[in-house]
DNA sequence: GTCCATTTACTCGGATAGATATTGTCCGAGTAGCTACGG
DNA sequence: CCGTAGCTACTCGGACAATATCTATCCGAGTAAATGGAC
């Protein structure tokens, strides 16, 4: 199970993001956190599909929120990333080989697929507990205050 | 996020090794659930290389658990064929760029970090909290207690 | 000085190659049981 | 009839291709601001 790179680059550009009033682009996000400026704004892209941030073309264009950051949950972020199907898909072999289960008696998930669902389940309600806004604060506690002021003015100087 | 196919598979064929007081082979368990036998054969492997089945050579060989089926948990099985490292891996991107943060302040996680481990904590306490012997009970519930009897006299009657 | 048309520069968005991991397959090494032979 | 040597067949194990996904990159479409000129 691997989780696509691009989840840990949207958390951070969101973080940032929450700390601008005015719209931020790619380019800037991308330099601030020092990794490729076009794959960033594939996965940018992919939040504007979800409806997390919305797009503004041209000067002073760039990306911002739709809505407040305390509103936002990490799931929502990794799910935009990295798509909603679950991690475990039943692919039903109960149907297969010589002792295949009856369409009539196949109505709900097996065990197996119940339990790998609950565990899938605990994930994303331990994701969807945390907002942006949380994670921003508590990047916020690790640095004694001055983490994300820095990150405010640098892309306030940076315009 | 994807978690490999093989999973399912290996849960499946270790809940049927639980039935069987014998080994079983790799090809009996591919012809039960109708999968590729070879690629079967490769995820038994890492069943074994994990510890959790031992496989005997020859005639009347095949695999067997190496504990009570009680005693081995579906994480065990996921983590085996899926390997142990984490989904999520931070990069440390926060290093990087104008604003990086100093190596001395960099002493734990960030919260991103943490956010994302708890996350696969909870994910894993639930896989955790299941063992095989759990998944045999709940399949037998589901199918008035047919199925495994059926997997036991199938698998005794083949050899 | 004010308004408007034009130009400019900056933004996002999707379509396009390369690298990595997963999926799928094969054949060789080794072992336990079976068979045939000798005592 | 019993023991033993050889043989056969079955098992796993790791090494070898094909495919799918993730990673990385580029250039074109569109828009808002800035600019220059006319009134």
């Amino acid at each position: 199970m691997k989780l696509s790179n691009g989840v840990e680059w949207a958390l951070h550009c969101c973080v940032s993001i929450g700390q601008s009033k005015a719209p931020v682009p790619a380019a800037r996000l991308a330099e601030l956190h020092g990794v490729a400026p076009a794959y960033l704004a594939k996965h940018l892209q992919a939040l504007s599909r979800a409806g997390i941030v919305r797009s503004t073309p041209g000067p002073t264009g760039g990306y911002a929120f739709t809505r407040p950051a305390a509103q936002i949950t990490v799931l929502q972020v990794v799910q935009a990333i990295d798509g909603p199907e679950p991690a475990f898909r039943c692919t039903e072999i109960r149907r297969n080989g010589p002792l295949a289960v009856p369409d009539d008696q196949c109505s709900g998930q097996c065990a197996i697929a119940r339990a790998m669902a609950a565990a899938e389940q605990a994930w994303r309600d331990a994701l969807a507990g945390v907002s942006i806004d949380d994670l921003g604060r508590g990047i916020d506690e690790d640095s004694s205050g001055t983490a994300m002021r820095a990150v405010r003015e640098w892309l306030a100087d940076a315009r």
